[in-house]
RNA sequence: GGAUCCGUUGCCCAGCCAGGAUAAGGCACCGGACUUCUAAUCCGGUGAUCGCAGGUUCGAAUCCUGCCGGAUCCGCCA
């Protein structure tokens, strides 16, 4: 499919035909100028040097001189003016605005997707959040969230199929640290008697463990850091009696012992002893609960999830038969490990250990067979914070060395820090996901009760969470993914400037233009209340635009080669940081240009503009997952 | 110690892949705009040796090298 409105390259293909430079390497030559110089595309002929052994300014005047003779067959182009080494295009707005308003009303879907290839469909598997079962979602799993299920509307609407995955991480020696402190401590209490959500409620017991802990260690502090300096010697110079002693002497203590009930519970699960496995599944089916809770406020739902407890042992036999086909290396006590040599590996990696039990990495070569078994991909995406890369890539090489034909990527986003540092779950250091939610949504209570005092609680409720929901989802999607970023509630989640909300008060300000024209009897091109389109006509003449009226066609027209970038990036901050582009050039027309007092011509053409307005940040703000109000 | 990522105004952040004109936004601060289609908005102003030093180039925030500073990771844990 053609993109008709991608002007750069059209340009790329004109400047192309004066050139014969091949219209792909012009492409990206071709430039928005820098704010203030008047063109809406520019290419500078110093870069085109490589091409032509001329002078930059020498090669534009030629160009120059060509183009002006053709110029007239490419009606997109109101002007070609050369500036030094500088040819910059200014495009006819209005005939902009014809192909969009055509584009837009006459097949908006295929209009949307014109960047994209309508071949090679894909089949993609995404996997998040991927969390543990002992402790709440906090404010990483929110941004993992959101970004994964970003990434899981680009690619749906890239037309692939998609199916969105979940790991749950339900065993383990962390379950095992919350399952101890609730043994000790828990009474046989429950949520409900204690009135707690329930994965806030496990998630107590694993603090609860890992202070109880914290303080045992304490008191071995001095051995447990003697015995380490002990360990890092070469093996000719350590003191093996002070080793056995200090040894000794930490699992004597309580701490020592408190591992050692750790240990013993973790092996009856493993062994199935029924009274560990029954409150293990008491305990997961309480954190379980509790996530589905917070995954319904985002709206969350996965196709499959994949448990921990079912594959932690599995992946066995592929390991060993790589170890058969010579991709593996045997050590001399048993244990499989992988050699690499590449940069930024490590020397090796055990996969199997010596007594032939499994490890982590062994489960997750399982589970990217099961997949792919599962699903018959041809690219996986795994969301995981940055602080994996070492792993992941480790485990892609593996699979690479195993012959694995998928293409693996990890989506690796960066870390969400706290005035104070990182979060920490094992202190309680956190910011918990409900808490994040709840406290920006009573933010949003307060500002809608502070405009509109006479609300029903139903709509003050619904415009609220709205609003909450598009604050915070934003707020994390503006950012480029891989960027660390520090989370202050207070100064980060705001309701002006570069927000959501800002998104939003767009979308309702135009409903609000339409709702005051039907008052009125003026015809409009969308009724608000019925969400209704109503028939709607090219306005029966187009006077001169406003330099306000023509930054937006300009900018709407620019919105599926932004689609198409972002999906092809994964980059969702693109999008974001154009749809605000967009509500900005907005603002400032909604602010210039009066809409339902003027003239019939003028009128309809400015309704004709907010709707297009209206129908591509509705797009937008769907694909990353934000609700639009009508009114706010 | 090694690997990976990052460093752009008082603060946050885009631009870096594909080097070019005056480094784009936002917050905060100062000054303006609501008898008008929603002021959760708009307009104006103040504010940047793009971490430092070299190199490549006619030209570097962008590419290369070194250094400084920060983060993360380097388990027969999960």
């Amino acid at each position: 499919m053609i993109n008709t409105m991608d002007y750069q390259l059209k340009l790329a293909s004109l400047i192309s035909v004066v050139t014969k430079i091949p219209k792909e390497k012009l492409y990206f030559l071709i430039k928005e100028p820098t704010k203030g110089i008047e063109a809406d595309w520019s290419i500078n002929c110093f870069t085109l040097r490589s091409f032509i052994k001329k002078d930059g300014n020498e090669i534009a005047v030629e160009i120059e001189e060509k183009i002006r003779n053709i110029v007239h067959n490419h009606p997109f182009i109101f002007k070609v003016v050369r500036v030094g080494p500088y040819l910059n295009f200014i495009l006819n707005e209005i005939y902009v605005f014809n192909e969009l308003f055509t584009q837009v009303n006459k097949n908006f879907s295929s209009f949307v997707r014109s960047g994209f290839p309508q071949d090679n469909l894909i089949t993609v598997v995404i996997e998040f959040p991927s969390q543990n079962t002992n402790k709440p979602l906090h404010l990483g799993h929110i941004r993992n969230i959101v970004l994964g299920q970003t990434l899981v509307s680009f690619h749906e609407f890239a037309g692939n199929s998609v199916h969105q995955v979940n790991l749950l991480n339900d065993r383990g020696v962390h379950i095992c640290k919350s399952m101890l402190a609730y043994k000790r401590w828990g009474r046989n209490t429950t949520p409900n008697k204690s009135k707690l959500k329930p994965d806030h409620f496990v998630g107590k017991y694993y603090v609860t463990y890992s202070r109880h802990e914290a303080k045992l260690k304490q008191s071995v502090q001095k051995e447990i850091q003697e015995l380490e300096e002990e360990r890092k010697k070469s093996k000719t110079e350590r003191d093996l009696a002070k080793i056995k002693k200090l040894k000794s002497v930490i699992q004597n203590s309580k701490y020592g012992k408190l591992q050692q009930k750790l240990t013993d519970m973790l092996v009856k699960w493993e062994n199935g002893d029924p009274e560990v496995r029954k409150l293990w599944s008491k305990m997961n089916s309480w954190a379980i609960s509790g996530f589905e809770q917070t995954y319904k406020i985002f709206d969350l739902n996965h196709e499959k999830v994949y448990f921990e407890s079912n594959i932690y042992d599995k992946g066995r036999e592929i390991v060993l038969d790589g170890l058969e086909k010579d991709y593996f290396v045997q050590l001399d006590d048993g244990a499989v490990i992988a050699r690499f040599i590449k940069k930024g590996l490590p020397k090796e990696k055990v996969l199997l250990r010596s007594d032939g039990t499994t490890l982590y990495i062994t489960q997750d070569i399982f589970l990217a067979m099961q997949k792919m078994k599962d699903y018959n991909y041809d690219m996986s995406i795994y969301v995981i914070g940055n602080e994996q890369d070492m792993q992941l890539r480790t485990l892609f090489e593996i699979l690479s060395i195993l012959g694995f034909s998928g293409k693996n990527i990890h989506y690796s986003y960066g870390m969400i820090y706290l005035k104070s540092g990182k979060m920490k779950s094992r202190e309680g250091i956190i910011v918990d996901a409900d808490n994040v939610v709840e406290d920006i949504r009573e933010l949003s209570v307060q500002e809608v009760k502070n405009r509109y005092s006479n609300l029903s609680e139903k709509e003050l409720n619904y415009r609220a969470q709205t609003i909450a929901m598009a604050a915070l989802r934003f707020f994390i999607l503006k950012y480029e993914y891989t960027r660390d970023f520090i989370f202050d509630l207070e100064e980060s989640i705001s309701f002006e400037g570069e927000t959501g909300v800002y998104l939003l008060y767009v979308y309702a300000r135009i409903c609000s233009v339409f709702n005051k024209g039907i008052q009125d009897n003026i015809q409009v091109p969308y009724n608000p209340h019925k969400n209704a389109q109503i028939k709607w006509h090219y306005p029966s003449k187009i006077p001169a635009f406003s330099p306000y009226e023509r930054n937006l066609i300009l900018q709407l027209s620019k919105y599926p080669n932004v689609l198409f970038d972002s999906y092809k990036a994964l980059k969702p901050h693109l999008l974001c940081r154009y749809l605000l582009e967009l509500a900005q050039f907005f603002n400032i027309f909604y602010h210039e240009c009066p809409i339902l007092k003027e003239e019939k011509e003028i009128r309809e053409l400015r309704l004709s503009i907010c709707e297009i307005v209206r129908i591509i940040l509705k797009h937008g703000l769907n694909l990353i997952h934000i609700d639009i109000l009508t009114e706010m």
